[in-house]
DNA sequence: GCATAGTACTTTGTATTGCAAGGTACTATG
DNA sequence: CATAGTACCTTGCAATACAAAGTACTATGC
């Protein structure tokens, strides 16, 4: 393979992501809230999504910024104080009608694979 | 609902998409080979997917020069000629990679949208 | 007290993508 | 020949993800 090739590949496999980051993140904060930002990063890499610190903190902050996210801080016993991150009223309404729309997509793909 | 909050809905709905198109451009043109750009904009309308000629033109220009796809010219009886697109050997294994990644993804979603 | 390592968060520069808008070129119609 | 419809292409901009480097806090060893 050359090395065209494989940044090709690459470059296709971190595509399919786009968009879906963030859906995903939102998602884990539902799920866990109170989350801090190296716990999401492992359960991302968790179900494959493979992404690094100078993705997730830039996403998390507009997050907050656009308050569909808020953060508490935790002091630690072991560095650094944490952002503890939950859902905002505004980010449940956000992340229900992003479901909505991963489901219809979802179920679109799932029609074109039939073709197979 | 302020022009500031509808930008952001808007925004993420389309981030939504970001990745999934290429995906779904070549799953569409596995589906119907020999299909070319204003039928693909069609049938991603039909799903859902609101996708202009700016964006496509250049998306499908890219995967021939990496020898994903593949055009002949059919002359038309209403206009210029047109491509038909169609996978190349190499795009038919990516587009069978990138279905895998799919299904892997769409997984793990369906397990984080389980805790809802 | 001070250097080192580990942790958490942030910033900067670059490449890629999607879009809006406008442009080129072909055919049919009046 | 002018106009409308169709097909394809280009340019400039905003947003995202990454690599890499930076800041700041805590614990440990000396």
């Amino acid at each position: 393979m050359t090395s065209t090739e494989n940044h090709n590949l690459e470059n296709h496999s971190s595509q399919m992501r786009k968009g879906i980051l963030e859906f995903c993140i939102l998602l884990i904060i539902r799920t866990t809230p109170g989350i801090y930002a190296p716990d999401i990063l492992r359960r991302l890499k968790d179900i494959d999504m493979i992404v690094v610190e100078g993705t997730i903190y830039p996403l998390l902050s507009r997050l907050k910024r656009e308050n569909i996210l808020e953060y508490s801080w935790e002091e630690s016993m072991s560095g650094p104080p944490r952002k503890l991150y939950a859902l905002t009223p505004k980010g449940k309404d956000m992340l229900g009608q992003l479901v909505l729309n991963w489901k219809s997509l979802s179920s679109s793909i799932t029609s074109l694979l039939r073709h197979e």
